[in-house]
DNA sequence: ATGAAAGCGCTAACAA
DNA sequence: TTGTTAGCGCTTTCAT
């Protein structure tokens, strides 16, 4: 290396030295933070421009400990649920000058813990942790250091924590009733990843919802997936095996988009012959053939939401943070219909429910 | 607001007082940046896992000028294939001890100019720039301040910035290749967003790849779409008004599945009358029905290349940075088929069976 | 092997 | 209205 001399660096001491005026004033014209005598903005404005000065928060975020940046945390960003949510996640805090620090966990402990240790060493001041699952000792460290947490459908709260939650059982509820409605009464259910307590929930949800709605819970039509197309494409292949319910719900879109292709596979036609709904409403659900009836929930609320907790949480770290729920919407597309005439039995079904497909 | 005094922050001079010593040895201990006596180093250890101390980059980043943090500018997160990049690209970063600053430009002017001030301001040492299209303006300021680019698509290399540029003609040849081995001679293409260059370059590509392969290029089998869903069922459905090719070869992976759901809407089965050949190989396009016949692009590859040429740019300020290919490789599957018996057919089809959609 | 001290760029007291 | 200055946390000479 030869020992050169560091290049010079383009700072509001520059700025201020070009201009002739002290870099408190650069500052304050910057940030409008105290009057300036308008001709003496003006100019130094002048320079700025001509220097091409781009003031550095680093310098600002050292002087206060936080980084205008909040953490997100997601286990993959292959489903397009994550960068769906991350876009609108984005532009609420780039809208509020804050930036985002984005880890990816694999749903690997490790991994988390790793993750956790980026937000700290970048001194967030705040996480979304959307992390499905994971020891509470992982994220010790954040209540350590004070910052900021909402997690996402973890359905509890605590003193620094708030928590984002789907309206599962509304969603499923409102499923539930327009397969009723075709004429549906064996509903099946492929849900998450076995074991994880979020796919307890919804698991517990649909069955909730199934009962709510005066249909009986028959756990021969429930599988587990793993929240990806080949869990989904698995579940159903081993629900086609046994017993076989004329709709599933599912635990999200690509679980039930895995679901059409076992179905596929299998030479069973959709929604002729078994109807599937998804949940999430990925933008690729409209893409697909046929267009997936699914459980629409909003990105941008949610986004809104997790910050708001997350403020809430800033403003009163020593209470509880707050629970939101995000509500659900039913958007009917193709992969629902009437189920096959029970031509052998007393059937139910009724043909004129093509139509009925419309909100 | 109470005015209480700021609350204690944990330092390395905390660190250092506890454990009684200067912060310079616990600096030498955390970075083994000099011989500290192992003794000293245990003690040292042992209060920072007592404190949680976690050392903040922040202050190096401001000694030193640079963040170790690489800039990422998208056009459009809810393309799939940008996520899948993405994610690569944040494990090699993370993998050295790097992070990721996101932007989305939304194909947008004034979000790439917002973006680019962000890298700037956030003085990245590094910026990957994937919007498809944009004024060279625009990027001037990353020029001004020195900070290193690889563009990606641009075909173009400069003082300070690199390239990695998608090997579009070899991958359209072998899908060529590939159809016209079933027996296809009218082969249409559904490009990019009609003005782009990068559509240009494709379309180009294509037309090359006919030409190599020794099939004539007919503009009448052309449109341009919009690298998402909808200009690719728009497109498609005005091919299928219009003169009918009997493969379609298309622009991204989305554009394939907008093709494919307007095939699926005039009753033109896929692939027995039409085959689809996408570009890209996101994951989805293996979970559609039917599987997407692709173009396959390494993301992981990609990533590597861009972190390259950012290496060498960095190390080269002065120097014309690198010009990095990547290679493709068809992956088929089954969207792909002999066209439809030419004997029956020599014009268009009827748009009458509904049915014929089903497998 | 260890400590003292300067300085990275910025902002907010405080002084003038 | 403007300037001076201290200090945020860290690394790195330079002393010791």
């Amino acid at each position: 290396m030869t020992p050169r001399k560091a290049p010079e660096r383009l700072t509001m001491r520059s700025v201020a030295k070009r201009a002739g005026v002290s870099s408190a004033t650069v500052s304050r014209v910057i940030n409008g933070s105290a009057p300036v005598t308008e001709e003496v903005a003006q100019h130094v404005r002048r320079i700025i421009e001509e220097l091409n000065f781009v003031p550095s928060p680093i310098a600002t975020t050292l002087k206060y400990g936080r980084s205008k940046t909040c953490g997100l945390i997601v286990p993959d960003l292959a489903n397009p649920f994550f960068p769906e949510f991350l876009i609108k996640l984005e532009e609420l805090l780039v809208e509020d000058d804050r930036e985002l620090l984005l880890a990816t966990t694999q749903s690997s402990e490790p991994n988390l813990i790793h993750s956790i240790h980026r937000m700290l060493t970048r001194r967030v001041d705040g996480v979304v942790l959307m992390a499905s699952e994971f020891d509470t000792r992982a994220i010790e460290p954040l209540f350590l250091h004070k910052i900021p947490i909402v997690t996402v459908d973890r359905r509890h709260v605590e003193k620094g924590a708030g928590d984002v939650a789907i309206d599962f059982e509304g969603g499923y509820r409102q499923a539930i009733l327009h397969l009723r409605e075709l004429g549906h009464r064996r509903i099946g259910f492929i849900g998450g990843m076995e074991g994880l307590l979020t796919s307890q929930f919804r698991l517990e949800a649909f069955r909730q919802a199934l009962l709510a709605v005066g249909l009986t819970y028959n756990p021969k039509f429930v599988r587990y997936g793993d929240y990806r197309v080949g869990g989904g494409d698995a579940a159903m292949s081993s629900l086609l095996a046994t017993s076989r319910p004329t709709a599933v719900i599912t635990a999200n879109d690509l679980t039930a988009i895995g679901a059409i292709r076992a179905l596929h596979t299998n030479g069973v036609s959709v929604p002729s012959q078994m109807s599937v709904v998804g949940f999430d409403d990925i933008m690729l659900s409209d893409a697909i053939h046929p267009a997936l009836t699914t459980i629409h929930v909003s990105k941008r609320e949610m986004a809104h939401s997790c910050i708001r907790a997350l403020n809430h949480t800033k403003a009163n770290l020593n209470k509880l943070g707050l629970l939101l729920s995000i509500g659900t919407s039913l958007i009917i597309r193709d992969s629902t219909a009437p189920p096959p005439s029970e031509s052998s039995a007393n059937g139910r079904a009724r043909p004129d429910s093509r139509a009925s497909v419309t909100v």
